[in-house]
RNA sequence: GUUUCGGUAGCUCAGCUGGAUAGAGCAACGCCCUUCUAAGGCGUCGGCCGGGGGUUCGAAUCCCUCCCGGAAUGCCA
């Protein structure tokens, strides 16, 4: 039986036991709750409490009573007991309890395979950052809560396709193209103005001398010059981003080009659509679309007086073949100032015939960068940016994604460079890293000494220690910390369990020696190692950083 | 002004579907390696949980209100 079902068992049983004692009533929740500190038991109850007024006795002595009555032989109870002010507190049998190691350690690295997602298909969307430059530090923070969310949906039983949008169409690229232009011809020995929006970042100039380098300076008078660069300019730094991303731990199923909408006339038949649906209405020579109507503040132009597009319409089009292509949910992951376009385009896609709710947007908040106590802006057009490379390679890409998975999405973040760059050792990643590593040198020397590793007790008999129960109770709160995170669609939810599984771990380590001349005492204690390797390794997997066997 | 995110230890942040003495890392101080990795453990120091009201047996958590900071408020993307 698994914990969450012996759970249930529980739970009715307190159930059976208020009828019997008169106090229950249609409606009342029955909730088991694990306490933070384990001397309060495996499970406790606030039931007492609850009653008390409507029984209008003191919680205790009705907790008293429940306590009395509660039949505790079919549900692994070893002992319950009631705690000041009404709290009723469950300790479950041992033996049940050593299960879960079991479990872990049969399954391995499938273990905590949820079925939360049922059938849904969830399509997951992040970074999507315009190819116009390098990625820079608040990019990483998009790609690394993209790609852990990923991971950890995917776990929880979605079916995830993980999808970039390529913005290589509009007026971005096209400044982009003339940038690269204006370097190349400066390479060629030709002094060229930069475009007034152009990007200054060194990325563009490496791109330049590329061309240079291949084509010499065929592009000098070349009337096909702008459309060359435009198209290989794109590609040129959309390759760089994907090489950059992957170095980061961080991969695409779908690279979905917003081009492509254009060659395959999806923004004007959107627009059609919308148009025929009576979603729009013209005014002074622009096309809007009546997102108010929809829980939006006003309504936004889709075709520009002009005849021109707003960024808007591609998206809509884009999100419309989203869901043409059939998931049952979306998930968009954005900076913090996008946060005034989650409206709009949540309204756009329930006229386009998006479910309500279909559509959900992650919101990250900026991340300030500090150095020498100031704050260093970030800027693609400047050009003035930490780089997602530079700190790939200057501070290593675990450091960084457990940095990151550690805060919670919705956070304001400071970063102290000159700290992380300096103080590497002291980021918690390598606490946890180094638990895991300790672990397999357990195993390594335990080999070395005659022990069968390969085949561990699954009976306990002699494991006893409240600080080896600690760990076992949390490699059973694994699925529940797993269950959270997805649901609450929070990755720092794991990051935080892996720093107490780690810690737990630590400090076991600390109190006891795991191999000793008692045989059986040391083959059981390496079979709940083995369990703990395989949780750490699975849970730094979601986060996406490695789980090293040697440190 | 409006929308939105935040305000918790000296610093960076967890905890927020109400629960038991408010946690972690870093910083400061003190112990623990003849034994499986000391990138570790144990302990001490450090908090009007932004302020004020309210709901409740119980509030960092929920409601109201005010204050402070970030972001967004384009026929830019």
């Amino acid at each position: 039986m698994k914990l969450q079902e012996l759970k249930l068992k529980i739970k009715d049983e307190f159930k059976n036991t208020l009828i019997e004692l008169g106090y229950f009533e249609e409606g009342l929740q029955i909730e088991l709750e694990s306490p933070k500190d384990k001397s309060n038991g495996d499970y406790s109850s606030n039931i007492a409490m609850k009653l008390a007024r409507i029984a209008r006795k003191a919680p205790f002595k009705i907790a008293e009573e429940i306590v009395e009555k509660f039949d505790k032989t079919e549900v692994f109870v070893s002992e319950i007991k009631v705690a000041n002010p009404g709290f009723i507190n469950i300790y479950l049998d041992k033996a049940f309890l050593t299960e879960i190691i079991n479990d872990i350690n049969s399954q391995g690295e499938e273990y905590g395979t949820l079925d939360l997602g049922k059938g849904e298909r969830l399509n997951i969307e992040y970074v999507s950052v315009n190819p116009t430059g390098s990625l820079h530090i608040g990019h990483a923070r998009g790609a690394s809560a993209g790609d852990s969310l990923s991971r950890i949906m995917k776990k929880a039983g979605y079916d995830v396709t993980r999808e970039y949008y390529v913005n290589d169409a509009g007026n971005q690229i096209n400044n982009l193209a003339l940038s690269i232009q204006a370097r190349y011809l400066e390479i060629c020995g030709i002094p060229t103005e930069m475009p007034k929006d152009g990007y200054h970042g060194p990325e563009i100039i490496e791109s330049a001398k590329r061309f240079f380098d291949e084509f010499g300076t065929k592009f000098v008078n070349n009337k096909n010059a702008f459309e060359f660069f435009k198209e290989n300019g794109v590609q040129n730094l959309l390759n760089e981003l994907i090489k950059d991303l992957k170095d980061f731990g961080v991969e695409f199923d779908v690279w979905f080009s917003e081009k492509t909408l254009y060659e395959n006339n999806l923004v004007a038949k959107t627009v059609e659509f919308l148009k025929e649906n009576n979603f729009t209405y013209e005014f002074e020579g622009a096309l809007w679309l009546k997102t108010s109507n929809y829980n939006d503040e006003k309504d936004r132009v889709i075709v520009k007086s002009d005849g021109t597009y707003t960024y808007v319409t591609p998206d809509i089009a884009y999100h419309k073949n989203k869901l043409e292509r059939g998931y049952t949910m979306l998930i968009d992951i954005l900076g913090g100032d996008h946060h005034g376009y989650i409206d709009r385009i949540t309204a756009a896609l329930e006229m386009v015939g998006g479910k309500s709710g279909i559509l959900e947007i992650e919101i990250l908040q900026m991340v300030k960068v500090l150095q020498n106590g100031e704050e260093v802006k970030m800027s693609k057009r400047s050009g003035k940016a930490i780089t997602l490379r530079d700190l790939i390679d200057e501070v290593g890409v675990d450091p960084i994604r457990y940095f990151f998975a550690m805060r919670s999405l919705n956070t304001h973040m400071d970063l102290d460079l000159d700290l992380a760059l300096k103080q590497t050792n002291e980021n918690p990643v390598y606490y946890v890293q180094y638990a895991h590593a300790r672990i397999n040198s357990i195993f390594n020397t335990a080999k070395s000494k005659g022990f069968n590793v390969d085949d561990l007790p699954t009976t306990f008999t002699t494991l006893s220690s409240d600080k080896a129960f600690e760990l076992i109770s949390l490699l059973a709160n694994f699925e529940d910390a797993l269950r959270q995170s997805a649901i609450q669609r929070a990755p720092h939810k794991v990051t935080n369990y892996i720093n107490s599984l780690a810690s737990a771990f630590h400090s076991f380590y600390n109190d006891e020696q795991v191999i000793t001349a008692d045989h059986t005492n040391t083959m059981e204690r390496l079979a709940l190692l083995k369990a703990t390797k395989t949780i750490l390794k699975i849970a730094l997997n979601l986060v996406g950083v490695s789980a090293p066997n040697k440190m």
